[in-house]
DNA sequence: GCAAGGAGTGAACGGTGCTTCAATCCTTGG
DNA sequence: CCAAGGATTGAAGCACCGTTCACTCCTTGC
C-alpha cells in the first residue's frame, strides 16, 4: 500500500465537490432546474460527467445539497435582516423586504427554489426550506405575543401562512415580468394586519 | 366517400374522450401525478394506449385538461359556498372551510393539484387554477371594501396572499398525515385579521 | 523510477415512458 | 354484401438522461 490520500488531495477533492455544487447553482440560476442535466453541470464545473458521481451517488443527492445550500443562504439573509430590528412589526417588514428583494434580484433561482417542478426527492428539500423560514418567523411571532405586541395565536400556523402568502405573492411576478411597485409595501401591510400588529 | 361520421359515432368519441379525462383524474387521485403513465390511464379507461392520442396530441395536453376540469370543480365549490353567505367575514370562512374540507377529503388529489411536481406545461395550468381562486376572493374583498366591511387595500394582492396562505397551510397536512383540529379555525381567524375584518 | 491504487474520463449502456404506425376492426351509404 | 375510410389496437420505436465502467492519468512512499 504505497498510495494513501494526503491532505493536499483531500483539499482538491473538497474543492471539486464545492465546485460542482457551485456550478449546479449557477446553471440553475441561469436555466432553471429544467436546464440542469448532469452533463451541463459537469461541463460548467470543468469536469467529466462521471466525476460528479465520485462526489454524489445520484443527481437527486446533488440537488438536495444544492437546494440545502441555497436555501440556507436565503434563510440566513432573512434572519440577519430581522435581527437588526427590535419590534415585531419592523422585523416582519425586514423579512418581507429581504425575501422579496432577493427573489426579484435572481428571479430564475427564486422560481426554482420556490415553485419549479423538480424531482420529488429534491422537492422534499423544498419543504425543509419552507419550514426553516417558518421557524424563523414563528420565533418572532412567539416573542411578539410574549411581549404583548401581538394577540395570542398559534405561532407555527401564523408563520406557515405568512410563508405561503409571501411565496405565492412572489410566484406571479417571478414567472411573468416584474412586481408592481406597490407589491412589497402592500404585502407588508397585509401581513402586519394578519398578525395583529397594533396600528 | 361512403363513410361519413354520424351523430352516433361522434357521441361515442365524445364519451371516450370524457372517459379518458375521468380515468386520468381517478388514477391521479389514487397514485398522484407520478403514477399517471399514459398506459395506466388508457388501461383504466379500458382503451388502448394509442387511442389516447386520437383525442389528445400529447400527454401534457391531456393533463392540462385534467387539471382544468378538476380545478374548475374546486373553484366552483368554493364559489358556491361563498355565495350562501352575506358578510365578507362569513364568505371568507366559507371559502377556507370548503377549500380545506375538500382538500382533506381527497388529499392525494389535492396534493397533485396544489404542489406535486408535474410536467412544466401542466404546471402552467396550476397558475391559472390559483389565479381563478384569487379572482373569486378578490371579488369578495373588493365588495367588502365597497361596503365598508374592510379597510381599503389592493384586492388582487390580498386575494393572492390569501390563496398562498391557504395552500401553504394545507401542503404540510396533506403530505404528512392529517391537519390538527385547530388548523381551520386558526387559519380563518388569521385571514380575517389579515383582511381587516372588524372584530 | 517504480509499483500500488485512487482519481478522472467520457463514450456507451439501459430504463423509462411517451409517441407512432401498420394491421385490424367497425361504421356507413349504396 | 361491398367498398371506402375512419377508429382502435398495442407492440415497436425512439429520445432523453441518469448512470456505469474499462481505461488512462496522477499521486504517493519506497
Amino acid at each position: 500500500m504505497v498510495y494513501r490520500s494526503t491532505e493536499r488531495v483531500r483539499a482538491r477533492l473538497d474543492a471539486s465537490r464545492r465546485r460542482i455544487v457551485a456550478a449546479a447553482l449557477e446553471v440553475m440560476a441561469e436555466h432553471g432546474y429544467a436546464g440542469c442535466t448532469v452533463a451541463a453541470v459537469a461541463n460548467r464545473a470543468a469536469l467529466a460527467t462521471g466525476t460528479v458521481y465520485r462526489h454524489f451517488p445520484t443527481k437527486a443527492d446533488l440537488f438536495a445539497e444544492v437546494f440545502r445550500t441555497a436555501s440556507q443562504r436565503e434563510v440566513d439573509a432573512v434572519t440577519r435582516a430581522a435581527a437588526l430590528e427590535t419590534t415585531v412589526a419592523d422585523r416582519v417588514t425586514a423579512v418581507v423586504e429581504t425575501f422579496c428583494g432577493r427573489a426579484l434580484q435572481s428571479p430564475r433561482l427564486a422560481y426554482a427554489l420556490l415553485a419549479e417542478p423538480v424531482d420529488p426527492a429534491v422537492d422534499a428539500e423544498r419543504l425543509v426550506f419552507r419550514r426553516a423560514y417558518a421557524r424563523v418567523l414563528a420565533g418572532h411571532v412567539a416573542e411578539g405575543i410574549a411581549r404583548g405586541e401581538l394577540p395570542p395565536q398559534d405561532p407555527e400556523l401564523a408563520a406557515t401562512a405568512l410563508v405561503g402568502a409571501l411565496a405565492e405573492a412572489m410566484v406571479g411576478p417571478l414567472s411573468a415580468g416584474v412586481a408592481g411597485p406597490g407589491t412589497v409595501p402592500g404585502l407588508t401591510t397585509f401581513l402586519h394586519r394578519a398578525l395583529g400588529v397594533a396600528p
